[in-house]
DNA sequence: TACAGTTGTTTATTATATTGAGCGGCCAAG
DNA sequence: CTTGGCCGCTCAATATAATAAACAACTGTA
């Protein structure tokens, strides 16, 4: 059965075919599908495969993206709850996120967690960016190129992302840190 | 099995998994799916749902406008050769538009076509736009509000569309107008 | 070596999407 | 009133997607 995709591409791909004046037979006639599959697509009964929709949205014809565009509101979201921030990793380190999408934006705001002993891999990160964070709880061992440093509650460090660079918490307890990516590096 | 979708979804994904650090196993513990089917998406031995697609788009996330965004070659056409046009009605009025998708764009151009005694249907057409057109051959039947108008090759329109209208070919032979919406209305 | 932990992949089974045919309803032409 | 055509919808059969479990390859650890 279809399940919720959050949004009612039913009714959407119906309004579509409706403004084009097209009869369900005729766009499944086009789009060299059975009639049948758009009856159930429309009604929500049925979750189209990408490829079953790409044909249909050939048919009037609109791209996936262009469809799908029109479906997304693009109301800029300003206050986000801390449930509403948006984990990237998971893990023993965690990297909760303000906002859901950062590309095209500015800055990259993050939350991270830090348990006892986690560090951020084996291999030393870079990305074409610059830095910067303040510790809010615990201790972490910042690593940027040859220099390495020991930080605590109220400390801070900024630099640029291009220089190889890792963050381990050396602490008995969980390390809190806030971070702010420019621009944002995924 | 899954066909073509026009691009590589697979490796779009792919690529989109691994730039977030995850493993196969981790997207699909996130997305909360089977790990195997993500193995058959990124090798495009599988058309995903959208409804699966959404999961593990939300996994990242990321929305499926946003997924497909990152596909689409944004390279506004310029050119466009008679086959290019995009056929929008079909049947024995032929609307063939200049350009896939005109929405946010300022001008609905379309090449129009009306077999011997076709006309645009039953009632008459209304939308929120300014309409004109040229007859470039054949002989068309313009009506707009109680006014009626028979025109022939080289004659030509223009009238707000939020007046009811209609066209209907009165002619022997096929007749072929130029168009033009502003802004587009379907 | 052996073991336990990953990784991505494959197989058999189950669930679901899609097909093709047929249903009743509606409208216009004869 | 009939006939024919088109409308959207539903049903049983089939194709495909998705699951759960097992596989081989690779890792680090003892």
């Amino acid at each position: 059965m279809a399940e919720g995709t959050g949004f009612d591409l039913g009714s959407r791909l119906k309004t579509l075919r409706e403004a084009h004046n097209l009869s369900q037979r005729e766009l499944a006639k086009r789009a060299g599908v059975s009639n049948a599959i758009i009856s159930m697509i429309e009604q929500n009964r049925s979750s189209p495969s990408v490829g079953m929709l790409k044909k249909l949205l050939d048919g009037f014809p609109l791209s996936l993206a262009e469809f799908f565009a029109l479906e997304a509101p693009p109301k800029p979201q300003i206050y986000f709850t801390a449930k509403e921030l948006v984990e990237l990793a998971g893990g023993p380190v965690s990297y909760r996120q303000v906002g859901r999408d950062m590309t095209g934006k500015a800055i990259q705001l993050m939350h991270e967690h830090y348990a006892p002993g986690a560090d951020t891999g084996a291999q030393m990160l870079t990305h074409d960016s610059e830095e910067g964070g303040i510790i809010v709880r615990g201790r972490l061992e910042v690593t940027v190129g040859d220099q390495v440093r020991v930080l605590g509650a109220g400390d801070a460090y900024y630099f640029d992302s291009r220089i190889p660079h890792r963050f381990r918490n050396v602490g008995e307890e969980e390390c809190e840190v806030v971070t702010a990516n420019s621009p944002p590096s995924f």
